[in-house]
DNA sequence: TCTGGGGTCCTAGGACCC
DNA sequence: TCTGGGGTCCTAGGACCC
């Protein structure tokens, strides 16, 4: 029985990475990924930019007062993709069995791999030197004994980096990390440690694990009693328990009038139900999210008993419940989702499901197969679009 | 700093059932 | 009848991640 070794690989400034890959008179220079409209915020950025304290999520009229000189591209998501893709072909290779976790991430589970490299450090600058020559893109790797740890070591060095936690040295490398870089404990969650005068992880393990659990709830306070202390929490062990698929845009200047919110609302509603109709999924639940200007959001939700098949029952559902929950006046942000949502191949043989509903459904995906070929091919209502937006 | 878009998981309260 | 206990589902909101 070997040891359990796991590899967590990400790729360092992916897209502004794959950026200058496709444009190498950006090398060098201070590059953010983003849309550089008001209420846009920064998706990645080079590291040269990093160092004027640009980094993601920050609101991109920060971003561009901190590096007035930076470059800014607004990204291509399908070429990102298809570079992903060569990463985790290598991946595949190397590694007997992997989980990728986003588009620029990857779990490697290299427990028993003993024969196959002398080490877990040759195998890591194997993978490191194949990523780099085939696709001209460099990794950071973090090996160790669980997902959570490799997770932490692969940040610990960046970019280019590789960092090995030797088994035993679980906790002392949580220590060194730190409280506040530990994945899972965000800025509410530090808030409220600091409350209760836990400013690190040491002072984390003072804490019962019953303690814990009734400050925090059972999950997190189990969590955090975990993570403290070395031990996998355990992130990305199961298979996920649910499906979602949400749509959402932000507006500049806020939207206001009824028409534009109805063709809004028709837009993000076809754009969930093709994409379920392509994943082969269907929904139980369908939501509206709305953000006012003040920032203040709220949702609404319902699960029909009817149930949902194609897009005019999404958009149905979808009006009904922004009407309903809707108090006036500007609306900063409008999203719809589909929840609940399993398989549709079970339900597609399913008496229950009406005649017409299924009709319909099934233009849909002959519409969504045209759409793929090229062609585009959407409904009239959805083309009218304002001159308000910006974003999308 | 004035805050995108796409996800997952958790919690708490209420409804409802046995 | 002043009031159990457990389970499941639904809803709204929140935390967190990339």
């Amino acid at each position: 029985m070997s040891e359990a070794v796991f590899f967590h690989v990400d790729l360092d400034a992916f897209f502004a990475a794959v950026e200058v890959l496709d444009n190498p008179s950006l090398k060098g220079k201070p590059l953010i990924i983003g849309h550089k409209g008001p209420r846009s915020v920064v998706s990645t950025c080079s590291y040269e930019a990093r160092r004027f304290g640009v980094h993601s999520a920050m609101p991109m009229t920060t971003a561009m007062r901190l590096c007035p000189q930076a470059v800014c591209v607004p990204g291509n998501m399908k070429r990102y993709s298809e570079k992903s893709k060569e990463v985790m072909a290598i991946i595949s290779d190397i590694a007997p069995d992997y989980l990728q976790a986003s588009i620029d991430e990857a779990y490697l589970d290299m427990t028993g791999t003993g024969l196959l490299y002398s080490s877990p450090r040759q195998a890591a600058v194997l993978l490191k030197e194949r990523v780099r020559k085939e696709t001209g893109l460099t990794i950071s790797v973090g090996v160790g004994s669980s997902r959570f740890i490799a997770k932490l070591a692969s940040d610990f060095k960046k970019p280019d980096g590789l960092t090995i936690v030797p088994s035993g040295l679980e906790t002392d490398f949580v220590d060194t990390v730190g409280l506040k870089k530990l994945w899972g404990v965000g800025k509410a969650t530090v808030e409220k440690l600091e409350k209760y005068n836990i400013r690190t992880t040491q002072e984390l393990r003072e804490y019962s694990l019953e303690r814990l659990s009734g400050l925090f709830g059972s999950a997190q306070g189990t969590y955090l009693y975990k993570a403290s202390r070395g031990i996998d929490p355990g992130i990305w062990s199961g298979e996920s328990k649910s499906h979602s698929i949400s749509a959402e845009r932000t507006f500049f200047p806020d939207l206001i009038e009824k028409d534009a919110i109805d063709n809004y609302l028709m837009e993000l509603s076809q754009e969930v139900a093709f994409r379920s109709l392509d994943e082969h999924f269907v929904a139980r639940t369908v939501g509206v999210k709305i953000r006012y200007p003040d920032f203040t959001t709220t949702s609404i939700q319902t699960t029909p008993q009817d149930g949902i098949y194609n897009s005019s029952d999404v958009f149905e559902y979808a009006s009904r419940l922004f009407w309903q929950r809707y108090k006036g006046g500007g609306i900063r942000l409008l999203g719809v989702g589909l929840y609940q949502m399993y398989s549709g191949d079970d339900i597609e043989q399913e008496e229950l499901f009406k005649e017409q509903a299924r009709k319909k459904r099934e233009l849909e995906r002959v519409i969504l197969d045209i759409n793929k070929k090229g062609t585009k091919l959407t409904r009239a209502s959805s083309l009218i679009k304002d001159k308000g937006r910006f974003s999308g």
